[in-house]
RNA sequence: GGAGGGGUUCCCGAGUGGCCAAAGGGAGCAGACUGUAAAUCUGCCGGCUCAGCCUACGGAGGUUCAAAUCCCCCCCCCUCCA
């Protein structure tokens, strides 16, 4: 039977690690405990944290155990790896309440009964280290000359690396003794920028326990375009439904792009890699399936199998697409043909009857849906032709709306180009 | 602590008294082409009651008819010296 390494192999999470062949052998013998941490720098993570989450999925599944370590505690530095500027720094109480967000959040995708899988904050030890023994104990095994010449330290030292930063890789070795001790933790998984701070946490248990502990990184994964998953800010695509739907998820997913599907569905998906195999066959509309079943798949993994139906169902109302052929990824759950009128999953907006009936533009409805930032960008949407009422382009953005733009049931679809549909319902 | 160089719109980065809502690139949005793909081409890309007004060039003052640009103070960053 394949062991998790042949299975992180085969689905393309490895980018290097500190023994492939000693850790192939220890995942195949016994169960053990590994662990990811998740820094909580917002209330919700995004899919860029979706490969570490998946990572530790597949241990869980094959009989190890995970463990999902917030990083309360280095939260409150802030870890240089990579960054061109000193991150943001976040007070105690929004740590906290993020950690207690990444917590919840953590738990859709992992078992964390009966010590199946730990959820530990590493605020629970880092703040109560004393700093003269921990300088002592700990910072003795740290060369200053070595660190200085990490990767994940170089960008920043063009730019400036702050004291604070600096002591982020110490603090991260720390963890990963401190688990290595107290839960039995002998491998830290991460993304490739961490391959630093990774390392210098099985050094440290070298060096004071004498003992093995692994690291294995996953590359970073990026678009075949060149674009990071999950970027910060305005375009991110979070895990939490009540920041991006989970039909918007669904839809980020169908989006993909053609050279991205196969290995995205290796990663993201949890199908039988055979089936996935299959993609390399496929093209145009056919690939376009494929693209569904990742959506879905996708879509099931974080919001659950009725939002994902939910979020299929919307989209094919949308898009008309051809149902996904039978004989294509069997053990996908996903609806092979056409399903009843349900908009349900659309993003919408109720209005209230008077707000339409006093005089409110098209320009001012695209703007009070959210789907452009302000009346100008409205403006300029239906002036370039990019705007839907019911599926007529909007003409002219000063045109009033009346209740003749509402159907039998009270709703007015919009539509942003092409993709963006969006429901406002009149009370 | 000293000397020098910097802080510009989402990001990078030009601009050194009016022609600056600020070049160029990236990101983003829309249009064409397509397959809800990519690439390419085109347009847009601070806000508003939109031929006008308001808000913006680290922060607070000042000079001037006019300041991102000049002066003063403060904050922050970088380099070298200590």
């Amino acid at each position: 039977m394949k062991n998790v390494y042949d299975v992180f192999m085969e689905r393309g999470f490895v980018e290097q690690t500190t023994d492939d062949e000693a850790i192939s052998q220890l995942l195949d013998r016994q169960e053990i405990t590994c662990y990811i941490g998740f820094d909580p720098t917002a209330t919700s993570l995004h899919i860029g944290s979706l490969v570490p989450i998946m990572a530790l999925a597949h241990i869980q599944r094959h009989g190890h155990r995970p463990i999902a370590l917030i990083g309360g505690g280095t939260g409150l530095i802030g870890d240089p790896s990579g960054k061109t500027e000193m991150r943001q720094v976040l007070t105690r109480e929004q740590i906290d309440y993020n950690a207690q967000c990444l917590q919840e959040q953590l738990s859709r995708y992992l078992d964390f009964g009966e010590g199946r899988a730990l959820l530990l904050n590493n605020a629970d030890w880092l703040t109560k280290l004393n700093y003269i023994e921990f300088l002592r104990d700990i910072g003795r095994h740290f060369s200053v000359n070595k660190m200085l010449a990490a990767e994940s330290y170089k960008v920043r030292l063009e730019k400036g690396l702050n004291f604070i930063e600096f002591n982020y890789m110490l603090l991260q070795a720390y963890d990963f003794l401190y688990l290595f001790k107290n839960h039995d933790c002998v491998m830290q998984m991460g993304g490739n920028d961490q391959w630093g701070n990774m390392l210098a946490g099985s050094d440290l248990i070298r060096r004071m326990e004498g003992k093995t502990a692994h690291s294995m990184t996953f590359p970073l994964i990026t678009t075949s375009t060149g674009h990071k998953m999950g970027k910060t800010e305005k375009g991110t695509v979070w895990l939490d439904a009540r920041l991006t739907s989970p039909y918007e998820y669904y839809q980020h997913w169908i989006n993909t792009e053609d050279e991205d599907v196969e290995r995205f569905l290796a990663l993201f998906t949890f199908l039988p890699i055979d089936e996935i195999r299959q993609v390399r066959a496929l093209t145009d509309v056919s690939l376009n399936m494929a693209k569904a079943v990742l959506a879905f798949e996708a879509t099931r993994i974080t919001h659950g199998e009725e939002a994902a139906a939910g979020a299929w169902q919307a989209s094919s109302r949308a898009f008309q697409p051809k149902p996904v052929a039978e004989g294509l990824f069997p053990s996908s759950t996903i609806p092979r043909r056409g399903g009843a009128e349900d908009l349900s999953a659309i993003p919408s907006l109720e209005l209230p009857l008077e707000t339409i009936q006093s005089g409110m533009t098209t320009n001012e409805l695209f703007f009070r849906t959210g789907l452009c930032a302000s009346k100008g960008e409205a403006r300029r949407l239906i002036e370039q032709g990019g705007a839907y009422i019911n599926d007529v382009q909007v003409v002219s953005f000063d045109e009033k709306i009346d209740m003749h733009h509402t159907d039998a049931l009270g709703v007015i679809r919009l539509r942003k180009g092409k993709k963006k549909h969006f429901l406002v319902i009149v009370k």
